[in-house]
DNA sequence: CGGACAGTTGACCTATTTCAAATGTGGTGG
DNA sequence: CCACCACATTTGAAATAGGTCAACTGTCCG
């Protein structure tokens, strides 16, 4: 059930038996949630984190004129809202982007690994400033790059976010996002996106069609987007 | 010495008079910085963490072609890099915007309140949740808010952070920025922001010359900016 | 007094937005 | 199997927020 999170983890750190058995302990109620359906609203109080078990889900946060910015997409094996651990509320929402599954984990027991197992709690902690890590690199897309680099560079975070967990190659990937969705991620608006997208085909680069994006020229595509994953914290250390 | 960092820590949560004595226990060398000093840069293997004591820095990205984002402020009391705790290498650099004073704290004693202090430890894991909600805000300005919006917003948000450590109350606060390190917080051009300058002076809401900023207006300026102060997590809580 | 920056302003430019309409496309009910 | 509906995508034309380039004006400090 958590064996993409296990990944996740273990693309960064050792974890032994021993841990793999406290986080398969701390597991609650599994859920299943419908397509676009907000599971997590800023500022309710919360008692449980959520790890996503299958799906495409995000964090957004929207601005009173009807705007709206997605911060973090998440793919299976993701923590929704590990920091609502040390929050208590978020400042922003979560919802599906598809169906998806997920598992909740009691805040009472992230505590006890706190106080149990110092060293899964370092682990953890790492996740959450990966999260922050990966806000700082959509900072910067947001700041200072043109329109095709962000999609190019969003195009590359996904495909090794999600290779991690098998569910990319260099070819390609499904990504059952709509144009709007990814306008909101990227700050442009969805006509944007559309001729952004055409002239990324145009080139040669790559390909979002019928929910699956196809990758013509990898190479390139990293070019233009500049995109280096050293902010994506891949290789393994002792936490 | 590290009074405007206890008074962080406690507007947040209760710190305990022994707990307080473990933070003191863990501070190691205490260095001073001259301005526009980079002294952490992306890649370097880490061994400490660093508490700002006195002065302005930043957080920054570079790309290739020379643009910068600074992806968040830090004011006196703020870890400028508690998260190279679990990551061990930043994925950003970290520079002096006035001359500062820092302390070091060496990983060890961190790892050592993770395994001794888990209430600590979750405070400082609270810390980086704090900066990893300040990158959301961001990407929400620079994603979809006007150039006058991110400017105001960010001058609200300086403005609370600043009134927590006792360094700035309603009329203003000083501001020991240059026109061009606002416009690589708010991914603009330093001629853009100079003329958005104008603007909020010409408007009445607020007045930023000669390393001031003078507020005259503030719930207009917090109106402009649709400032909410959520994000930066004011209530007292049990973590 | 001079030099290095920081700030200011004007004229022009362009990437992206806005508005509006047309064209898919997938699912549902008859 | 078809008609229809709700959406997602695509395209064109016009508008604009913010960028670029270039020059000029403080202002601080040695």
């Amino acid at each position: 059930m958590i064996e993409t999170h296990l990944a996740k983890l273990r693309a960064r750190d050792t974890i032994s038996v021993e841990e793999e058995r406290v986080i398969r302990d701390s597991l609650g109620e599994v859920r299943s949630l419908p397509t676009q359906h907000t599971c997590i609203r800023a500022g309710e109080r919360l008692h449980s984190s959520t790890l996503l078990l299958e799906g495409l889900m995000c964090r957004y946060k929207d601005l009173p004129g009807g705007d709206r910015q997605i911060t973090e997409l998440h793919v299976a094996g993701d923590f929704l809202d590990l920091h609502s651990f040390s929050l208590k509320q978020l400042d922003h929402n979560v919802m599906t982007l598809t169906p998806c599954r997920v598992v909740l984990v009691p805040h009472a027991k992230l505590k006890d690994i706190t106080e149990q197992h110092p060293h899964l709690a370092r682990v953890y902690w790492f996740l959450t400033a990966l999260d922050a890590a990966i806000h700082r690199e959509w900072e910067l897309s947001l700041g200072r790059r043109s329109a095709i680099q962000r999609i190019a560079h969003l195009i590359c975070e996904l495909r090794v976010r999600l290779g991690l967990i098998g569910q990319a190659d260099d070819d390609g990937f499904g990504l059952p996002l709509t144009q709007a969705d990814l306008s909101d991620c990227t700050g442009l608006t969805p006509v944007h996106v559309n001729r952004t997208l055409r002239d990324l085909r145009e080139r040669g680069l790559m390909d979002f069609r019928g929910r699956r994006v196809t990758i013509t020229d990898l190479p390139g595509l990293q070019a233009i987007a500049e995109f280096d994953d050293s902010y994506l914290y891949l290789r393994r250390e002792d936490r």
